[in-house]
DNA sequence: CGGACGATCCCCT
DNA sequence: GGGGATCGTCCGC
């Protein structure tokens, strides 16, 4: 498939949104590893994203890949998505993106440039124009999303997902 | 088409 | 003990 939106994620203290950003833990080693293999972590119970390491060892940083174009496979992707009302929804965000590739949170430290898990291409030359701006759901420093626009994506591409800020979770009452 | 809300479990503190 | 880099459904326009 063809990647059309990402986010990037530095940690390192600096980047409140990185789940690097308390330092190293069980759950985010594979971001202070090598470059290249695959960050996977589970999120509100039920979706598994998919992020690529981008800096050195020793250093936390990670591109969460938040949406893309299914090229190839379109009916093992749909079979994996069964709510998908249309091939442009099939990884149209990153819990979805996730699923349509088969990625799981064992899957998780798999070397892409390897093509342990998929493999992981890099254009010589740009697709398309890129545009820029906050990160989704996630708040800077002061709730301040766009203290770090690391939002990247390809303008018009129907497979890019819908901006939504941060919303404070509303907490259930337990009866 | 877009806003509101519940679901559900792994991981850190 | 509680938060969370989301998704699908419901509902109104």
């Amino acid at each position: 498939m063809r990647l059309t939106e990402v986010e990037a994620y530095q940690g390192q203290g600096e980047d409140p949104g990185s789940h690097a950003h308390r330092g190293r833990t069980a759950r985010n080693a594979v971001m202070f590893g090598e470059p290249g293999h695959l960050y996977t972590y589970f999120t509100y119970g039920m979706h598994t994203c998919a992020n690529v390491v981008c800096l050195p060892p020793g250093s936390a940083g990670g591109v969460l890949l938040r949406g893309a174009e299914v090229l190839d496979g379109l009916e093992l992707a749909r079979s994996r998505r069964t709510t998908s009302r249309g091939d442009a929804d099939l990884a149209r965000g990153p819990a979805r993106l996730a699923l349509a590739l088969g990625i799981t949170l064992d899957d998780g430290g798999a070397d892409l440039l390897a093509g342990d898990a998929f493999t992981l291409d890099l254009a010589d030359e740009p697709v398309g124009t890129v545009r820029t701006g906050p990160r989704t759901g996630v708040s800077g420093p002061g709730g301040d999303a766009a203290a770090y626009p690391w939002r990247f994506w390809l303008e018009g591409d129907p497979t890019v997902s819908s901006y939504r800020s941060a919303v404070a979770r509303r907490r259930v009452a337990k009866a």
